[in-house]
DNA sequence: AAATACATTGTGTGCGAACACGCAAACTGT
DNA sequence: ACAGTTTGCGTGTTCGCACACAATGTATTT
C-alpha cells in the first residue's frame, strides 16, 4: 500500500507539534478508498457519484479539513479571465485618477492568476458617454465587470442585462442594489458626515456658524451628499450641540463669478463662521477663495487627496482630508471579483473601507500606499 | 517546429491589444533555441553554462519580459517553511495581542505557500524570559524569524548568531540597525508625535498647557517615547506656538496612590491645562482618573486600540487613538519573511506603517481590518 | 445468454517551475 | 592514444488540481 512520506516527515520535535502540510484530493482519495477523480466529482458536483461514496467522501474531507490549494488550482485551470473596468475618465474630473491607479495595481497583482484587466472610460458628466462605453463592456462578453455606477438611470438595463448573461459584477464609489450585484465596495456617506461633524467640532470648542458647502457641477452624486450632510448634521444634533449653527449652500465651480460671489454673501453675512464642510473632492475651491481673501481663521474639512487639495493641506489652509481610500476601492474591487471567479471564495457583498482622517503630519502613508 | 498556439490566441480584438499570457521558461527556451534546463542554470546560476548561451538568454529574458510564475514555483518546490516568531506575552501587556493576531493571519493566509509560524511568546518585563525564549527559537532552527527586540542588548547576540547561521529575521515594534536584519517594520515615532500635535493644537485653539505623559511600568520602550516626545515638541516650535507651555511627567501605574498623587499635583499646578498626550497605549489610565475627578475640559490623545482605551474612546473622555497598526505589523512582518523566502522577491529594508487617527466617528474600520 | 444501455468509478495528462539525473562532447594527463 | 574528468546541455519527474477520457460494473432488453 502506498503512503506518502509526507505524513511522517513533519511530526513532533521536542513536543511541539507541527502542523504537516495541507490534506490534498489524494489523501481523501486514499482514506475513502476510491481515486480522486470521484473525489474530485464529489467536490465540483460534476458527474455522478453514488449516494454512499458520495456520503462517505463528504463525511472524510470535513474529517481531514480539506482546503484546495488554490495555486495548484490557478496553475492547472489556465484559463484567462477578462475582467472589464467601467469608470470615469479623470480627464473629466481627478478624482477618478485614484480607482484607476487602484485596478491597475490588481490588474498587475493578478495578472500572474491569469486576470486580465481592460478599461473602458467615460465622461462622468454625459449619461451617453456612459452608455456607449457599458455596451463596449457588455459586446467584449468580460467574465466580470467592475463598475462605478453614477448614472442610476441608465444602468439598470445593463444590470439586468449582465444579470441574464450571468457575469458578477461589482459596483464601487455609489451604491444601487436593484439586481444584486456580486458586492459593492465603498465608504460610508453617512458615517463620514459624523465623522466631519466630529473633527469640526473638536477644532471648534466655541460654538459658532458651521458651513456644509456642496461643490460640484452635477447633482448626479447627490444621494451621497445628502448622506454626507445627514451624517454631519446628526453629529450635532446627537450630541446635543445647539449652540452651533449649520448652514448650507450649493456652489457651482463652472461659474467662477457666482461662486465667489456666494461665498462673499456667506462670510458677510456670517460673521462667527468658523469652519467649512465640503462634501465633495473639491475644498481645494474654497481654500482658494479663502487665500485669495486672505481669510485664516476659518477651518475646512474636505474630502480625497487630490493634489490641489494636498497643495492646500500642506499649507495649513485646509485642516483636515477625509481620505474614502479611492484607490482601495478600485483595488479591492477587482480582488473580490478574482475571489469570486479565480478563487471561488465567497465574497462579502458590503464592504466598507476605513475613513481615513488625513492631515499634513501622516499624508505620506496614505499616498504611495500598496492599495491595501 | 512547435509553437504554442497560445502565442496567438489572445491578440487584437477591435483594436485592443489584450495582453497575453505569461511569458514561460519554455519560450525563452524555444527563442533561444536551448532546453528548459538551460534556461533554468542561466536564471539560478545552477550548473554551467557557456558564456554565449548564457548571454543569449540573458537578453532573451529581459527582451520577453520574463517573470517567473510564483505559483508554479512555489507548488513545485513544494517546501515547507518554518517560521518563528518571537514576541512578548499579551499576558503581561494587552497591547502585544494585536501583532499576535496579525501574525496569526499572515499564518493562515500563508498557509497554503507552506507557511508554518510557530509562536514564541516572553515577558516583556523579564530579560531572563527573553534570552530563554530566543535560545529555543535558535534551538528550532527556523528559516525566518520575527521579532519584537525590546530588549536591545540581550538581543543583538542572537542577532549575531541568525546572521552567522544566515537565517533572515525581520524586527517589528523597535527598530535596532545592527547586524542589518532583513527588514524593519514598524512607526515612524517622531512623525507621530508630530501628528499629535497636531491634533491637539487642532483641539486647543486658544493657548495653555499641555502635557505629555510617559506612562509604563519600565523604561525598556525608552527611545520610543523620546522621539514621540522629540516631536511633538517640534511640531510647536516649527510653528512658532511659544504660548503653549509644554509639561512633561513619568508615571508608573503598578503603584496607584502615587499615580493619582502625581496627577493631583500637575492638576492643582497647571490650572490652564487643556490638553494630555500620552505616548504608550495607556490612555486610558489618564481617562479613568479624570472620570473620578469629575475633569471634563481636559481633552487627551493617545496610542492603540485596547479595549480599555476604546471604552473610553466611546465614551468621548479620550478624543483621539493614534493607531500604530499593531495588528498590521503582525502580518506585514510575516509577509516580508515569506516574500523574501518563498517568492524570493527584494524587500524593503524599512517599512512604516500609517499612523491612523482613530476616533469614536471611525473605530469600526480599524478593528476587524484584514491586516492589510 | 448475449447484447445493449447507462450508472459509476479509475486513469492519464497538462499547467510552469525546480531540480535531479544523465549523456555526449571537449578536455586533461600520462 | 586512451581512460578519466570536466564542461555544456537535454530529459524526466514532481508538486495539487482540473478535466477529458477510459474502464469498469450493474441492470435491462432481446
Amino acid at each position: 500500500m502506498y503512503i506518502d512520506t509526507f505524513v511522517f516527515k513533519y511530526i513532533l520535535t521536542a513536543g511541539i507539534y507541527m502542523d504537516k502540510k495541507n490534506v490534498r484530493i489524494k489523501d481523501i482519495a486514499l482514506k475513502a478508498k476510491v481515486s480522486t477523480g470521484t473525489v474530485d466529482r464529489v467536490l465540483h458536483n460534476r458527474g455522478r457519484v453514488s449516494e454512499k461514496v458520495r456520503d462517505n467522501v463528504l463525511k472524510i474531507i470535513a474529517e481531514m479539513n480539506y482546503e484546495p490549494n488554490l495555486m495548484a488550482r490557478a496553475l492547472g485551470s489556465n484559463k484567462v479571465y477578462r475582467l472589464a473596468a467601467l469608470i470615469p475618465d479623470h480627464g473629466f474630473d481627478p478624482y477618478w485618477y485614484a480607482p484607476k491607479t487602484g485596478i491597475e495595481k490588481a490588474g498587475r497583482d493578478l495578472k500572474q492568476y491569469g486576470v486580465n484587466v481592460q478599461q473602458y472610460l467615460f465622461n462622468p458628466y454625459s449619461a451617453e458617454s456612459f452608455i456607449e462605453q457599458a455596451k463596449l463592456v457588455s459586446e467584449s462578453n468580460p467574465d466580470g465587470i467592475l463598475l462605478a455606477p453614477i448614472f442610476y438611470r441608465e444602468v439598470l438595463p445593463f444590470f439586468k442585462q449582465w444579470k441574464d448573461r450571468e457575469i458578477p459584477f461589482v459596483l464601487f464609489n455609489t451604491q444601487i442594489i436593484d439586481f444584486d450585484p456580486l458586492s459593492y465596495i465603498g465608504q460610508d456617506s453617512y458615517q463620514s458626515g459624523m465623522l466631519a461633524g466630529k473633527l469640526i467640532h473638536f477644532g471648534q470648542s466655541h460654538p459658532g456658524s458651521v458651513l456644509i458647502a456642496h461643490i460640484d457641477e452635477e447633482i448626479s452624486n447627490a444621494a451621497h451628499l445628502l448622506k454626507k450632510e445627514q451624517g454631519f448634521r446628526n453629529y450635532f444634533l446627537q450630541n446635543n450641540l445647539d449652540l452651533y449653527t449649520i448652514i448650507k449652500t450649493e456652489l457651482n465651480r463652472s461659474n467662477f463669478a457666482s461662486f465667489t460671489k456666494e461665498l462673499d454673501r456667506i462670510i458677510e453675512s456670517t460673521p462667527d463662521l468658523a469652519s467649512i464642510f465640503v462634501t465633495t473632492s473639491k475644498a481645494f475651491d474654497i481654500a482658494k477663495y479663502l487665500e485669495q481673501r486672505v481669510i485664516k481663521h476659518i477651518k475646512i474639512i474636505g474630502y480625497d487627496l487630490l493634489p490641489q487639495n494636498l497643495y492646500y493641506l500642506n499649507k495649513d489652509r485646509i485642516s483636515f482630508l477625509i481620505n474614502q481610500n479611492p484607490k482601495g476601492q478600485g483595488y479591492w474591487g477587482i480582488n473580490q471579483l478574482v475571489d469570486f471567479l479565480v478563487f471561488k471564495k465567497a465574497v462579502p457583498e458590503l464592504k466598507y473601507l476605513p475613513l481615513d482622517i488625513v492631515t499634513k503630519e501622516n499624508l505620506s502613508y496614505y499616498l504611495d500606499e500598496d492599495g491595501a
